[in-house]
DNA sequence: GTCTATATCTAGATAGAC
DNA sequence: GTCTATCTAGATATAGAC
């Protein structure tokens, strides 16, 4: 890797600035609540620089958009999974994590991969596609940790399904509730089904 | 009841044909990539139609869109738990049905509720609360059900959380992968969970 | 690489005849 | 209740100077 993404708006260049501008808002208005010269406008760049980064615009910028949140949260998914042997007890400190999140944002910063993607399939195939790569990717660091914790790799890959499945789905319920309750459920419940395999987890 | 809603749109009133186009068109497009002259034209009714109907607008026509979603899949839950005492095989049987949706639909169908409100959290609250109901409604169905098959109140109510957020969840991670088995793992591991408090259903 | 100006189109919404 | 015409504002995208 050539390029190091700085962690800050301000000295950020101005096509990572673009990016993470556009994830940002997509992840709260969604993909086509989203406009192009609201993401310049907010970016601090003007219109022809977003075109000259992004020729094949909005749908590249989704595009770029989703990645960025791919990157993001599989981020974030190692580090929760990299601090706590025990995969069940890292799932419940995760979700608390993205709990305390949502809330601190007021319930408006969901999962950007989700906020982007969801009604685009017709029309944004790649949007589709650099979605369905970051779930897939999720998946594989979960059941990595899975078969790490001494699951044997069918079951872990079946399991890293549901975890990510469900962990979407009450992020999802949690911003519509404006509740930490699916979430946090969501950590208890997935700790229990993953000790069910034999682990030695209470719940 | 006063009014009852024929189940095929030639034959439905004209408000009728508004909301159902609009729920199926938002579904698949998401509430700001759906036109209310989009959902005028394949209502087979005029703009001016749409106004008389629904004076707030969009926003107006979203909320009943959602409303409409809310009880369809109310029916739907309804119809698979009471085919079956086991809520654990109910469960089972209704992540296949949501699948071979989801399939026939070339995985354009997804859940109508969700995709309608992701994105519009920020400026429409009316659509925002009619998701809460719709998650609300949908948890208190399937708490019952645990409730008859023999569970702890609390017990059932906490797992309801889960039982919503997984089948919203892998249902969205079905359509994303264009794949049956996100659908198809959730129902054997939340078949697992309820097993997981001493039923009888082995998996 | 950045900027301004603009072309083209469609959005949501309204007015008023019938 | 239904229809057509229209208003205003915003969208995506492009052109071309600097």
């Amino acid at each position: 890797m050539k390029t190091k993404a700085p962690h800050d708006l301000e000295t950020a260049g101005t096509r990572e600035r673009i990016v993470r501008t556009a994830s940002r808002l997509m992840q709260r208005q969604g993909y086509e609540g989203t406009g192009i010269k609201q993401i310049s406008r907010e970016a601090g760049a003007t219109l022809g620089s977003v075109y000259h980064f992004f020729p094949g615009g909005k749908q590249e910028l989704g595009t770029a958009a989703v990645r960025l949140g791919d990157e993001e949260f599989t981020e974030l998914l190692r580090e929760f999974l990299d601090a706590e042997p025990d995969p069940a007890k890292a799932l419940v400190a995760l979700t608390a994590s993205l709990a305390q999140g949502l809330r601190e944002s007021d319930w408006l910063d969901g999962c950007p991969v989700t906020s982007t993607v969801v009604g685009t399939a017709a029309g944004a195939p790649g949007i589709q596609q650099a979605a369905a790569e970051a779930f897939a990717r999720w998946r594989a660091v979960v059941a990595g940790k899975l078969v790490a914790a001494g699951f044997a790799e069918a079951d872990a890959e079946d399991l890293a399904h549901t975890v990510i499945a469900t962990l979407e789905g009450a992020e999802l319920a949690s911003q519509v509730a404006r509740s930490e309750t699916p979430l946090e459920a969501a950590g208890r419940h997935l700790a229990r089904l993953i000790a069910s395999y034999g682990g030695s987890v209470r719940t």
